[in-house]
DNA sequence: CCGTGATACATAGGACCCTATATATAAACA
DNA sequence: TGTTTATATATAGGGTCCTATGTATCACGG
């Protein structure tokens, strides 16, 4: 491992030109622009997932959205508790399960959705542009084979 | 499952499988593991840009940092707040201008520089495992025009 | 029926990012 | 020179994520 590995030169290797910088930059980029327009019907990026996963009445535990959005259990009751707070969501007790409530999106999160979901394909469409369709499929298919890799970094 | 390139059928689109989700979720993945790995010198992701701008005796100021990192003051300054905590920064006056301080690496950050490239190197490797340089090569392009996209969406 | 382990949720605490705003100093200029 | 403008940092307040831990309830085997 004292090959290519040593970075030949490794001097001044520079972690600013790596896939994992740009993908953070991204990742921030796209988050604070998404806010900056979803902000004018009264959604956030980070709702994106409980807002698909509800969308058709649908009523899911805490634990269920997590899962989906594929966050951790007190993130998800954190931003639950913060979309109660702003109408976005609402909690009835689970007749089946007494730990449990079932999340669903209020009448107001519903009409807002397709406003919502304009704004977002609109912004995907922004941060696409100037690429062919193949260069867009190519790039998904990158990241997933990238994420695919980072997830089995974990445990 | 093939013929929905266009959401004109609107019904069924899915946020989870754009690029700006896939990116998320790599960006939080990595970050979880390479602070897990980074742990173990004493560093942490957020501090790379940092690390990497001050690995040669370089003195920067906060703001510098700020610009060099692409992050806001007040975010470098709680990170710089946190490292000089932890033993890795130190501030000195600047005799040039009494608003601001020089921020430089501590010896002991100095001497656990190595460490930490290498279990950086390592993580890249992991991350884009099972990818041709080229693959990895148009990866990175393509993640180049979209973060100018990204950018160019804000202000 | 009674523990035992699994599951759902809540809470505490911290890292990292943001916007908005205040304060001190520097630089520019009328 | 005195005033305005720009810059460096600090502080306040939030959002989104995490790990670790506590508590109530469920489901199961004895």
């Amino acid at each position: 491992m004292a090959d290519e590995t040593d970075e030949e030169a490794g001097e001044d290797w520079d972690p600013m030109k790596t896939p994992g910088h740009y993908i953070s930059r991204i990742a921030r980029g796209f988050a604070r622009a998404g806010d900056a327009r979803l902000g004018a019907v009264g959604f956030a990026t980070a709702q994106l997932p409980v807002l698909t996963a509800l969308k058709d009445g649908a009523k899911l535990s805490q634990a269920e959205l997590a899962r989906w959005a594929r966050v951790e259990q007190p993130t998800m009751a954190q931003l639950l508790a913060r979309m109660e707070r702003d109408g976005i969501i609402r909690r009835e007790p689970d007749p089946r399960d007494r730990r449990s409530s079932l999340v669903s999106l209020t009448a107001q999160a519903q009409a807002r959705l397709p406003a919502g979901r304009a704004i977002l394909a609109q912004g995907n469409r922004d941060a696409t542009r100037g690429m062919t369709d193949d260069e867009v499929d190519t790039l998904v298919t990158l990241l997933r084979r990238v994420l695919a890799n980072v997830e089995a970094m974990e445990g």
